[in-house]
DNA sequence: CTTGCATAATAAACCGATTTATCGTCGGAT
DNA sequence: ATCCGACGATAAATCGGTTTATTATGCAAG
């Protein structure tokens, strides 16, 4: 056996020969054009099977316009948020015929708008950005040069330029504000963010913000914002509530990340703080730790899968030409799940659940 | 402005013509092969600049074989350990000069076989294939059909057809044996996996067992494997303990995946077992949260980066004929951590620290 | 001055599909 | 019998690079 011969894939040629037909009428019959003779495109697809033939996604991008790929650009795919997101994507899209190349900037804005720039090389139909700063950031800016088809997910607010998909931070933050303000009447409240670059956490901040000064506009909102590494931050922690006067300490603390809930409570924990008696806490973006976990916190939950299936219908919607006009921004509502670590009563917590539940 | 010239991109004949030589030569210079003038090269590079050229990887793929992307199939991109994984496998490609495509097989064979073929499709140099099962699955039985370059990861054991690399599964899960059986002396231990499909899974369970029984043949070791939805597998833990002559209890559990600890965390908590005091836990995989929960969770940790390093080096050490030898098997050491739910004796517990420490 | 050889540059073939322009055939209308 | 239009099929051009075969140039040796 030829070794050559054993790899080298059948060709579109190899096909019409067998078929005893033109390789353009192969070509028509494999696309679906209905000009061929019932008889030939009968033959065709028995020289297709027999031959293990596979169309040449590469030779075929290069002369054909129909680019049948999109593409999507995260910040992380370590994080279970953009992990479930890509995934979500990618099923829809393969569902619509679509496949999909899935690639981390890394939050990494020079990255970002390589990747957008590579995407553009590969001749994809359309392109999901989740930018690591906002729709401003080159990522955004290297696809309005390309001419591209977009859509901006979750690091975003309204853009004139792309649609853009996000959970509504804003209105989510808010309620938070509702049930530490509003229905547990704090009066001192620490924001503690992981990062301040993300859009999503801006809107956060403001959505929190705003609510509580409406309902308490005698509230102290302190605010813990740091790009640092990991140890600087713990320490800009501990060090925060040992200048607190004893006694005028925050009773209850919002993380704005999912990576920040987590700092928050290893170091509440390191501090020998109990939950929620000396300080209630809630984090945006919840996790499935988080509710075994004891006491388990309180969460907003992201509508993951809303957002995907937003952001790839109204990506398709633009590419197959179906939707022409203004950019839109679409808002997907969060939810808040109330736990014991703010909020939950005592009676809520889960007891020994014998055989009949 | 015409809107075709203003997203039309240039083509290698426009920089030839811009600079004044053939197109042969400016993909000489582009590609870095030294018989060309000093001044051409030069006038090549202005011309690139000014035109903003980028090569086609589509046209340039299509007749060169010099394929500079790699592939990488996962079963899974939610899972943190994943997504560390391509993470990590993407920078390394990068920085050796490679671009690299992910997909998720979704834990779905016939996906996996799908994917290795799309992999194909592409060209890719060489393709890193973290299996749903094992190495005998269609995903590899596809790579070696195609005479494809590739390296096996994670579930799989040593194959005589490709290099593979792993956590060390059997001795890690042995010496989470000799914390239990040794150290602590246990006589009854629960394992639990959340699926019995992966070949890592099956590792864990024997390289537990043959320890066990070298240490102890007394030892009665209870095996609670499924591969049923989530609700299915909590009722079966709550159904076995409640099946358990009350005070012949496990007295510890080892959960052989991160999913199968959350689960038994769950369940444990639900029943109102206290840990270690009812029941010692310790768990394959570790995360964040576990140092953070309380009790904080003893684990093996896998060796994420270690893994990653040694597969791109296998793939391309293979890929540029470097290694042409018989398949080599790789397993990387993991870390056993020690940590409150077993193991962990009181005085290190963390403690309230102050200012000095 | 011619020959020989190494070095550079290029025209042309090529990769494997898609698309266009051309051509042949057949049935029906004139 | 001739012409026309509809329909199917195909040869050839095309996409944007890479590679090969050929040609041109310069310089040293004979």
């Amino acid at each position: 056996m030829q070794p050559d011969d054993k790899h080298r894939r059948a060709t579109i040629h190899d096909v019409a020969r067998a078929a005893g037909v033109s390789a353009a009428t192969v070509s028509k019959v494999l696309r679906g054009v209905k000009t061929v003779r019932a008889e030939n495109a009968e033959r065709v697809h028995k020289a297709v099977s027999e031959l293990d033939y596979r169309m040449d996604p590469v030779a075929s991008g290069l002369r054909g316009e129909q680019r049948r790929i999109i593409g999507a650009v995260v910040p992380d795919l370590e994080s279970p948020f953009f992990g479930k997101l890509v995934t979500e994507l990618e099923s829809l899209a393969e569902a619509a015929g679509y496949h999909m190349i899935v690639a981390s900037s890394r939050e990494n804005e020079a990255r970002e708008a390589d990747l957008a720039a590579r995407m553009n090389d590969w001749r994809v139909a359309g392109c999901i950005l989740v930018p690591v700063r906002s729709e401003r950031g080159p990522g955004a800016e290297k696809l309005l040069d390309f001419g591209m088809t977009a859509v901006l997910v979750d690091r975003v607010s309204a853009d004139e330029r792309f649609d853009t998909v996000s959970a509504d931070n804003h209105e989510a933050s808010a309620s938070v504000a509702d049930l530490l303000i509003g229905q547990q009447g704090h009066k001192h409240i620490l924001l503690h963010g992981a990062t301040r670059i993300s859009k999503a956490i801006r809107n956060r901040l403001a959505g929190f913000g705003e609510r509580a000064r409406t309902l308490d506009p005698g509230v102290v909102i302190d605010e813990l914002l740091s790009d640092e590494q990991l140890e600087t931050q713990r320490a800009a922690i501990r060090s925060y509530f040992d200048g607190q006067v004893d006694g005028h300490r925050p009773t209850a603390i919002f993380s704005l990340s999912q990576h920040s809930t987590l700092l928050v409570l290893s170091e509440i924990r390191r501090m020998g703080l109990k939950i929620p008696e000396d300080v209630a806490l809630v984090g945006f973006d919840d996790a499935d730790w988080m509710q075994t976990t004891w006491p388990s916190i309180t969460a907003v939950a992201q509508p993951v899968s809303a957002i995907a299936e937003r952001a790839l219908a109204a990506l398709l919607a633009r590419v197959e030409g179906e939707h022409t006009g203004f950019p839109v921004q679409y808002l997907e509502p969060c939810t808040l799940l109330v736990r014991q670590s703010a909020g939950q009563t005592e009676t809520e917590r889960p007891r020994r659940s014998g055989r009949s539940g």
